[in-house]
Order: C-alpha cells, then sequence, then structure tokens
DNA sequence: CTTCTGACA
DNA sequence: TGTCAGCA
C-alpha cells in the first residue's frame, strides 16, 4: 500500500508517517516512481509507534524496542530485548516520580486557592 | 489524482 | 506538524 492507505488506516498522517521513517522508526520500500511502499504490517508497526510515542519515549529507544514489540498493538507482545526491560522500568520509576511531584504542586495550588476564596473580595 | 522533497507567513 | 511549491 501506498503511504495515503498507511495513513488513513492509522489515523497518522502521511506528514508523520515521513517522519518516523527519518527517525528510523519506519522502514519503507520504493517503486519506480519513488513512492514509498508499504506491507501489510506496516499498519501494526505504525500502531507500535503511537503506543511508544505516547509512553514518552525518546525515537532512538522506539528504534530499538520495535525490534522486539510485535503482535496488535492494542496486545503488545514484548519478545527478546531483556536490556531494555531494565531501561522501562527505570522510566516508569522516573513517571511516578513526576507524578508525585505533580501532585505535590497541585496541593499547594489548591491551599493556595483556598485561601483565595476565603480572603478579601 | 497521488506522492516526493524542501522550506516556513 | 500543517501546508505550499514545483515535479513526476
Amino acid at each position: 500500500m501506498l503511504i495515503g492507505e498507511l495513513s488513513s488506516r492509522t489515523g497518522v498522517s502521511r506528514r508523520m508517517i515521513r517522519y518516523y521513517e527519518q527517525q528510523g522508526l519506519l522502514e519503507s520500500a520504493r517503486g519506480t516512481n519513488g513512492y514509498r511502499q508499504y506491507d501489510d504490517q506496516a499498519p501494526a508497526v505504525v500502531g507500535h509507534i503511537k503506543n511508544l510515542l505516547a509512553a514518552g519515549l525518546p525515537t532512538a529507544t522506539i528504534a530499538g524496542l520495535l525490534q522486539c514489540v510485535h503482535g496488535d498493538p492494542a496486545r503488545p507482545v514484548l519478545s527478546g530485548c531483556p536490556g531494555m526491560v531494565d531501561g522501562l522500568q527505570a522510566e516508569r520509576a522516573r513517571v511516578a516520580a513526576e507524578i508525585s511531584r505533580l501532585n505535590t504542586s497541585q496541593e499547594v495550588l489548591d491551599i493556595l486557592l483556598e485561601a483565595a476564596v476565603h480572603g478579601p473580595r
């Protein structure tokens, strides 16, 4: 399929699909006309890229991860990449710490706003 | 009509 | 990231 079909089937713009390729996340064959051609598994790969990007992972990490992520993007199967797991767990810990800090910020803001409603007009 | 690359009011 | 240009 051509980029237009891959785009409509994944909901990812053609611009982004080309960007994924620039970042080394997605491969494509070229027809004699120079058009990018994708195989039937491309939609799933794009799905995985969307997931990994949503996880906030850098494209460099995603590139490596794609080598061991398979199956339906809705039910990812991670086979191999034993070393990657440690990194992902560390990333998860960073995200948890970030959430904790944001919750603290929210609490402080809530206290300030609470004081505001009770303060002078 | 569709895609390609490069560039930015 | 969208979008426009100028080709093929």
